[in-house]
DNA sequence: GTCTATATCTGGATAGAC
DNA sequence: GTCTATCCAGATATAGAC
């Protein structure tokens, strides 16, 4: 993917500064860091920052795109604990959690850039994780008669609604949650327990 | 509920504020307010205002609060119904859901006066519908296997990450969601279905 | 492209008079 | 308790040097 001639130079830098930002925030937090933080992590001036992205708002949408482009490539091939995984993944950077569910709130507003990021993010999300049971449900590891489509939905909400509760209790066990829904839902054992 | 004397008149008008508030926010949304506008809408300058409340997180969160106190009137006595009423209501009034959904974000931090509000929030959530789930084993109509704080959390968990969706993304119908997952959870007919 | 510097705007917080 | 007036912080925009 390595860039040749014009804007190679540029592109590059993009994304070193995301790989910036991601780090400064998983490791700070989102509340807890400015534009100009993130500009001084990275050797820039605020402006000099502004230049790559506009506004605050659509850097902060960039680092969100980038951690799902990370995330993609270490989780690899799609397997039931991806569930499982994405989640014990996620609490070791609450403050990336953090800025999803501040972005989360902002997409409310159509103009804001976050809202089609939202809404690719569930639509691709839910497409992925529906593929996923269908592929379960011809193994018998699902039941036939559930809506690949329907769980997939549910199972994200529930994720979502459980990692902003995490973030004000983190005492609660997020894994255990969502194996027993697991369970619940599917009638079969978790997979992998 | 009625106060006497001293400090009766401030109690009465910080609960008018309130209910001013509460309408503002429900009719214009989260964002688009500000403390100077939910000051003119009371009749009062911005400082006046904040006289009652210290600072706008403060105010906002009071103003959860608020709405809570209502709506737990509003619903009387918990049924089974209870959960598709409160989210078929709250769909009348995003705006509150956006609040509802900012301040969830805010409260990751300790020292945001909604940490406590939704530590609060979600214990006695949790306790009430728990409450509820237990009697309605008791008649049947939940499994007697299911443990009722589990299936509690699970609820509000995915009651709260549809909202946020639905935020997002209106056309999605939250009440089906919920109805599918409870079937899918007790092996049970969502009661008044 | 990137910097420094500055101007402007908005919204929230604060001081002190009445 | 309420106002007016002021202040301050943060975001954005722009000018112009390098």
């Amino acid at each position: 993917m390595a860039k040749r001639g014009p804007y190679g130079k540029g592109i590059e830098r993009r994304e070193r500064i995301l790989e910036a930002a991601l780090h400064t925030i998983a490791e700070r937090g989102f509340l807890a860091t400015s534009v100009a933080e993130l500009a001084e992590a990275v050797g820039l001036s605020q402006s000099g920052l502004l230049h790559y992205f506009g506004s605050k708002e659509e850097l902060f949408v960039a680092v969100l795109r980038k951690r799902d482009e990370i995330g993609a490539l270490e989780l690899g091939e799609p397997t039931p604990e991806v569930l499982v995984r994405v989640v014990r993944r996620n609490t070791q950077v609450p403050g990336l959690i953090e800025l999803f569910t501040h972005m989360q709130a902002a997409a409310a507003d159509p103009h804001h850039p976050a809202h089609e990021y939202m809404r690719e993010h569930y639509e691709r999300g839910v497409a992925r994780f529906a593929e996923l049971l269908r592929g379960m449900q011809k193994t018998g590891a699902v039941p036939a008669d559930i809506d690949p489509e329907v769980m997939a939905t549910a199972f994200m909400a529930l994720s979502d609604g459980l990692q902003s509760r995490w973030l004000i209790d983190p005492s609660l066990d997020m894994e255990y949650y969502l194996q027993r829904c697991w369970t619940q839902f599917t009638g079969q054992q978790f997979p992998g327990t």
